[in-house]
DNA sequence: GAAAAAACTTTACGCGTGATAAAATTAAGT
DNA sequence: ACTTAATTTTATCACGCGTAAAGTTTTTTC
């Protein structure tokens, strides 16, 4: 017969024995037919696979079912994880995810939110680039689509922002820290990209306060996203000069941790709690090496399985409902102490 | 004015004061009209802002412009790399990438291609999921849609394979171990789901003939892909029994070097090349992560920048010339030797 | 078992663009 | 200015599906 001659739906329907617009139907919401035709189109399913052509069921429609995810750097385990958890609760919600990293820069970043215009999501989910995004453009896209961010924050752009208590969490760990030993110095880009860096330095200088301690920090030059490098190679130049401000430091993130304990290591100090360690590092975000370094990292896990869902909720709510009031939602979630070796 | 009302190619032929078909024609190739008409659209391009819509462009076109990056597991640092490097050849080439991966398994391997195929992408590079990859769908796939393979090949599927020549790397580093030192015992997983961990296995045996050297074994258990975690445990495991085959240990690849290599910090066992070193640690693949390990990790680069490359470029020459010859292409590139402290 | 409700069929149109043939215009060369 | 080639305009169809209206059949309700 005309097997593989399903070109359309025209033809799928007629094979299936049923009308063109039922069977449209069907496609759109399996449940709005009799179950006898349902049946009946499935058989037919099963015998020719057809599938809906995408781009003539979008053509109409002004939204699709599609939701873009954008993160700043896929590069990043962090983020690919994130990322990964993320596209999960999409699919479960009946979407399909778009991921896009925006490595190149802020203009990638634009680039990807220009993608995705012609894409016409039904909403996106933005990990921002951070202090050096294209506010202009970033806002002009979250006017035209619904657009919550996460991980990092820009005030006021989008309709909501959900990411992680720095302040809790940094005061957790400060707080684990001098109880346990020296009170930590900060570890730090002297010019950080990511917004939550600023706000953890903050925190750092509050909880240093609260515990009485003066706040102490070490700041090293650096661009870019390539922390491990930046951490290694200041950490080699501290430790040769060796006038480090305490002898625990708490790093700003851990991907900077974990190139300072690679510089510890290659110079023979020893990091840890034991009595023979002259040092202790800690950092922030559980990142997925953290575990592997030698010794393993302590840090504060964020809760990005919190974060994930109320972020998902939250653009699916803004998409059923997208003339609901302009409120702008947001919610911060406490991270976890991760006693691991190294402080 | 109208100003906002440019709802498609007719309103924006109308202000730009050209015909709907040029305008078509120009959006397809703008050097195919006159620089006099071209400066004209452009210039009502930049008061407008227009963009013919991408549904209704692909809705005719068999196939459109873009191509399905299709990755193993994006959360692999090593494999977020490689699409990165991908994703920049694709747009180079004036195509559209559309990244994928299939860290659910086979089963979203297939979902992937299963998407990809109602996007009509032009064609499709694929880093197939390995031994457990669905065979019989992947190779309906690439019967329909040009698609390239890359890292993980499967016999005879697709155009063409372009990976890493496993032969010379391996044996590159068992001679380097094997004149530096102890020859090296192969560390691997019982049942590696990866086609290049049995070929670096072969390859390994292969090599220690030539250097007349037994070769020894230790197979580990472990599923999935997380590969740190497998060394890790295991390495604690076999150092507390401490009957090693050999104070050398070449791993099947770098991950389950950076697990290893936390074991052996955390019994105290020191690494590397020096004398008071009893191990030496070697891995496979030149992992981001391999130089902030402790210490470094001596492993094999892999010549990704030429297998994406010819990657891109085989996938190109295939989608400009469909009906050429079905010879599968296929090419292997040579590893590099990164020695840094571990052996 | 009849009336009401629900689901389906038929018919027809619209979406925004690509493509093409024939006619009209413009540019280039002499 | 005239010829010729190149380009643009006009007009029309195609693509595959969503959707609305009107009529028909099936199922549900009492």
């Amino acid at each position: 017969m005309s097997d593989n001659s399903i070109k359309n739906m025209e033809d799928f329907a007629a094979v299936s024995g049923i009308s063109r617009p039922t069977v449209s139907k069907y496609f759109n919401d399996p449940k709005s037919v009799r179950a006898s035709t349902r049946s009946k189109i499935e058989t037919a399913l099963e015998k020719y696979d057809y599938r809906p052509n995408i781009y003539a069921i979008n053509q109409n429609r002004s939204r699709t079912k599609n939701i873009g995810l954008v993160v700043p750097n896929m590069t990043d385990p962090f983020f690919a994880a994130i990322a990964r958890a993320l596209e999960g609760l999409i699919l479960d919600a009946g979407f399909s995810p778009l991921l896009l990293s925006s490595h190149g820069g802020a203009d990638q970043e634009v680039a990807n939110l220009e993608s995705l215009r012609a894409i016409k999501p039904a909403g996106v989910l933005l990990a921002p680039w951070g202090r050096a995004s294209n506010l202009a453009e970033v806002c002009r896209f979250a006017d035209q689509i619904p657009t919550v961010l996460f991980d990092a924050n820009l005030d006021g752009v989008g309709a909501g922002f959900f990411g992680s208590d720095n302040v809790q969490s940094i005061d957790l760990i400060v707080d684990y820290l001098c109880r346990s030993g020296e009170a930590p110095a900060f570890f730090e880009m002297e010019n950080p990209i990511n917004p939550n860096a600023l706000r953890r330095r903050t925190a750092y200088v509050a909880a240093m306060e609260r515990q009485n301690q003066t706040a102490t920090f070490i700041r090293v030059k650096g661009d870019g996203w390539d922390f491990e490098e930046i951490g290694y190679r200041e950490g080699l130049r501290l430790f040769a000069q060796g006038d480090l401000p305490s002898s625990t430091i708490l790093c700003s993130n851990d991907r900077l941790a974990i190139g300072l304990l690679a510089a510890a290591f290659e110079r023979d100090i020893k990091v840890g709690l034991d009595s023979d360690c002259s040092l202790r590092i800690a950092g922030h975000d559980d990142h997925p090496f953290a575990r592997y370094t030698c010794p393993g990292l302590t840090t504060i896990a964020q809760d990005y399985a919190a974060i994930g869902a109320r972020s998902v909720e939250a653009i699916l709510k803004l998409i059923h409902r997208p003339d609901q009031p302009k409120t702008r939602e947001m919610a911060l979630f406490e991270g976890r102490l991760v006693m691991r070796g190294s402080a």
